[in-house]
RNA sequence: GGGCCGGUAGUCUAGCGGAAGGACGCCCGCCUCGCGCGCGGGAGAUCCCGGGUUCGAAUCCCGGCCGGUCCA
């Protein structure tokens, strides 16, 4: 049993609902049911509780957080949709995943405490429910009060947090006291779990309020240090509620649902039957009762026909699909998502699908584009940031839309070569059809029936894509060092002279462990561990017994372990180590080019652009970047001009650790290029000062000032995936032994073409131009002196066929005058000997194939079809002549 | 990073060892008051590049470049 204060002060009575058997909380000494979905319909339809006017979604919003603020919350301003700060999903369904890990084990203080937020959401696990329960979305707000209580630190609990949304509901919103039940629940969800109250009114979840004090653990509840108020308050949920419309969707995209609807030309279903069609679905679950069936229980209840109720729902369905849809992938391409086929683009691409789909369903023709851009002027005033990405939305949307037309088009000809006899797509070819072309199975069914075919898709399907894949993964993470954590127990954590001065080449050291004359853990190191992308460095260490080549760094744990070549040193001695600077400066100019380079790229092509991995290297090294089609030549040229301009303007470069709330809070997420940084404090690399060119978290070795990168080039720019651009590039010495290659190719060019380097391209030209106008000149003449050979010959005329004979060396010649010469005497059988080549030209009337036994007599090898054959004879012309007149008297 | 598929006139594509074919577009003519449609004719291709096998390669083999797709 869970309660609180408030229900002792407002005399609540504790029930159990017959149906689900529940227990839950009410004012209501009549109430019998829990008030959930689906024991009790919807009962605010046409008739909304709340009586306080709410005029807009940014009204109810602004309500909510002031209401809170008021109460002693700090209002935080909310977080991206796409959740880089984590590795264990790709999006943000909740506002505590905001909080999640960092904060909720314990290991970041919150950025506020108690704090308040309203944190766009996004979830696809209903998503076949969108657009036809009424009230499933897959973007949505989640507004929501935290508090984080510590062993030594409270804040408040479950009274306080059933009090204000009592106070909330009742007071702000004017829902009346006996209208709201609160249901006992256990919620669980991103690792952790607690008891929790269902907030209902009148048939509708309108909040859930947890109290989060487990971890799970192997499936058992372990007590956390923390107890933390995580409540959800559905925005979209308590809006509808407030305005009683039929579904949530005409509640939250009205305005753009009607200009849909006009420019579409769908009609506005009778809203008795729509509000009807929503409360009845609303108790219903087509997963378990079959989608046909729920529209045909549906429509029996409405008391219409199955028939007449499809025709109404279907346009409205597509709809609803969109207005939700577009929502969400507006949201998520503005945070930086590409559609693709892998990871939160691949979501993307789903819902972006799923809208086409939807309309070709529904029979509607539109652009998507289209009505994208109509649905961004509605979404401008709440999500400005959305606005700001409109272009690349719009194009992006157009690209996809392209590209699914295109699979769809190419889909029945790609069948249709896999179609064998039997007429049947097995597993394996359905299998190979979507690893290859990207036709999934539901279409290459499609395609296969109109083709007179079928389709045998199995249940297991993309288990078995993903089974066709497995056999490389293992074998492919090899550890980079052959030795285990337990070599390295008990040394204390390396001191690593590389962050306190990334410009020391040489230091001392003691020699704490050496493991199999191999490895050597030292006191302190200035040799930079791999990591980040970057490279480990090399070097060597001397000491008594001689001189260790250092080939590999890497971090073990706590300590830094040197992997050495030849004598190693001893332990407990003091050695002296020395960096291969010229590899090392180089290294430094290579990663600090980098975040130049990508935040130039960031400026040039839009703020979509994230990093999607990076390996530092000499003497190239490759950035890769999120976008979506390859970068013009122009694009290229502003890009590599841009970075030149920040490494001439001599930027200073400085590494500052500080906690990560103050870092996020002060740049944003976008520090989180290169992936997570599972610790409090980050280390931040700012390039530029007071307002910084670009800033990044990063762990590597950084220049002190971007002039010291001396050059930037781009080598080459490649698509190595669906969204993914590659950038090759080299910075400082190797950049200019790369460009003075380019300029020997050049001068090589110049010399050849006997002309100045400058004019080289134009001359090229110019000879190209007088290539292709001889060629067309030669050709002609050629044709000329074909037909007037075809002309003069004259055929001996044999009993079975003409024969004629010509000498000539240039087979393109005599295939012209065999054309000419064959259509004007179908009788013909030409000869062309050419050295030891002999071509044989027949017209239609005649079979070469017929005359190749007796040319074979005499030592004639090759062959050919009915009108042509080929090969190679060492004699006379004339003893093939002799040979043919035999065969053909 | 790996697997698979592909690269043939301006565009789309057939051919997959024996003289490179079609459609759209382009040019000319006929028809029409004119446009379109229709009819007739024509120009347009380093068959991605480099090697190999073969009497013969767009086609088969090897290597490279580019694109697509799926998995990391």
């Amino acid at each position: 049993m869970l309660s609180t204060k408030l229900f002792e002060l407002e005399r609540f009575h504790r029930k159990q609902c017959p149906i689900c058997k529940s227990y839950f909380w009410t004012k209501n000494q009549a109430q019998e049911y829990c008030g959930d979905q689906p024991c009790v319909p919807y009962g605010f339809i046409g008739n909304s509780p709340v009586r306080v006017s709410v005029e807009s979604i940014k009204e109810l919003r602004e309500r909510f957080l002031s209401f809170f603020e008021k109460r002693g919350h700090t209002r935080i301003k909310r977080y991206p949709v796409v959740a880089r700060w984590r590795d264990d999903v790709f999006l943000v369904g909740a506002s505590i995943y905001d909080f999640q890990p960092w904060v909720t084990s314990g290991a970041v203080p919150p950025p506020a405490n108690p704090l308040t937020i309203s944190q766009p959401s996004i979830r696809l696990t209903d998503v076949d429910k969108v657009g036809r329960s009424g009230r499933h979305l897959t973007g949505f707000e989640m507004m929501a009060h935290h508090a984080f209580n510590y062993p030594d630190k409270f804040i408040y609990w479950i009274d306080k947090t059933t009090e204000y949304a009592y106070e909330f509901f009742t007071k702000e919103l004017g829902v009346a006291e006996d209208e709201i039940t609160f249901k006992e629940s256990i919620w669980e969800g991103g690792g952790n779990a607690g008891e929790s109250f269902e907030v209902l009114v009148r048939g509708l979840e309108v909040a859930t309020l947890v109290f989060m004090h487990y971890e799970m653990r192997d499936g058992k509840y372990v007590e956390l240090p923390l107890k933390i108020v995580d409540t959800g308050y559905g925005l979209e949920r308590i809006y509808w509620m407030a305005k009683g419309t039929p579904t949530v969707y005409d509640a939250v995209f009205g305005p753009y649902l009607s200009a849909l609807r006009s420019k579409l030309g769908v009609q506005e279903p009778p809203r008795d039957v729509l509000g009807k069609a929503s409360v009845y679905f609303g108790q219903m679950d087509p997963e378990v009762l079959g989608l046909e069936r729920a529209y045909d229980e549906v429509a029996k209840r409405i008391g219409i026909s199955p028939q007449e109720f499809r025709e109404v729902m279907r346009p409205q369905e597509a709809l609803y699909v969109l207005a939700d849809h577009s929502r969400t992938v507006s949201w998520m391409i503005a945070d930086g998502v590409i559609p693709s086929n892998t990871g939160a683009g691949y979501l993307a691409r789903l819902l972006i699908r799923r809208m086409l789909r939807g309309l070709w369903l529904a029979g509607i023709e539109a652009s998507l584009v289209e009505l994208f851009d109509l649905h961004l002027k509605y979404l401008r005033d709440d999500y400005p940031e959305v606005w700001d990405s409109r272009d690349v939305i719009l194009e992006l949307i157009d690209l996809e839309e392209k590209r699914y037309k295109e699979v769809l088009r190419a889909a029945p000809d790609i069948v249709k070569r896999y179609l064998g006899r039997a007429k049947v797509l097995k597993a394996d070819d359905l299998i190979e059809l979507y690893d290859s072309f990207g036709v999934p199975p539901e279409v290459a069914r499609e395609a296969a029936r109109k083709l007179g075919g079928e389709a045998e898709v199995p249940d297991d399907f993309y288990s078995r894509v993903a089974a066709r894949h497995q056999a490389k993964r293992s074998g492919e993470e090899k550890p980079k060092l052959d030795i285990g954590l337990t070599s390295v127990a008990g040394l204390p954590r390396t001191r690593e002279l590389f962050y306190e001065d990334p410009y020391m080449r040489s230091f001392r050291a003691k020699v704490l462990r050496v493991i199999g004359g191999k490895y050597v853990v030292l006191d302190a190191t200035a040799f930079y561990p791999e990591g980040g992308g970057q490279p480990a460095d090399h070097g060597v260490i001397r000491h008594k017994g001689g001189e260790a080549k250092v080939v590999d760094v890497q971090r073990l744990g706590n300590v830094i372990v040197h992997v050495v070549e030849g004598p190693a040193p001893a332990e407990g001695e003091e050695v002296e180590g020395e960096i291969d600077w010229d590899r090392r400066i180089s290294l430094m100019r290579m990663h600090t080019g980098t975040h130049v380079l990508i935040q130039s790229i960031r400026r040039v092509l839009g703020k979509h652009i994230w990093q999607a991995g990076a390996q530092k290297d000499i003497p190239f090294s490759r950035l890769d970047v999120t976008h979506y089609k390859l970068p013009t030549e122009e694009e290229i040229a502003k890009i590599e001009r841009l970075a030149n301009e920040v490494v001439m303007s001599n930027l200073p470069v400085k590494a500052v650790v500080m906690p990560r709330n103050e870092a996020e809070a002060k740049y944003g997420f976008i520090i989180y290029q290169g992936g997570v940084v599972p610790a409090k404090d980050v280390r931040v690399l700012v390039i530029g000062g007071d307002e910084p060119y670009d800033v990044q978290a990063c762990g590597g070795t950084h220049l002190s000032n971007t002039g010291q990168i001396g050059l930037i080039k781009i080598a080459r720019v490649e698509r190595i995936a669906d969204g993914v651009v590659r950038f090759i590039f080299t910075t400082g010495k190797y950049a200019v032994e790369y460009v003075e290659r380019l300029e020997g190719e050049l001068g090589s060019i110049a010399k050849s073409l006997g002309a100045a380097r400058e004019e080289a391209a134009t001359q090229l030209k110019k000879y190209l131009d007088k290539y292709a106008e001889l060629e067309r000149r030669a050709k002609k003449y050629a044709a000329e002196y074909a037909r007037a050979l075809a002309r003069g010959l004259s055929p001996e005329k044999l009993a079975k066929a003409d024969l004629a004979y010509l000498e000539l060396d240039d087979e393109e010649v005599a295939k012209l005058i065999a054309a000419e010469a064959t259509s004007a005497n179908p009788r013909l059988l030409l000869v062309v000997k050419s050295g030891d080549r002999v071509s044989i030209y027949s017209g239609r009337e005649i079979d070469v194939g017929s005359v190749l036994p007796a040319l074979r007599g005499i030592g004639f090898k090759g062959g050919g079809s009915k009108t042509f054959a080929q090969g190679v004879y060492k004699g006379s012309g004339e003893d093939i002549l002799k040979a043919l007149r035999g065969a053909l008297s």
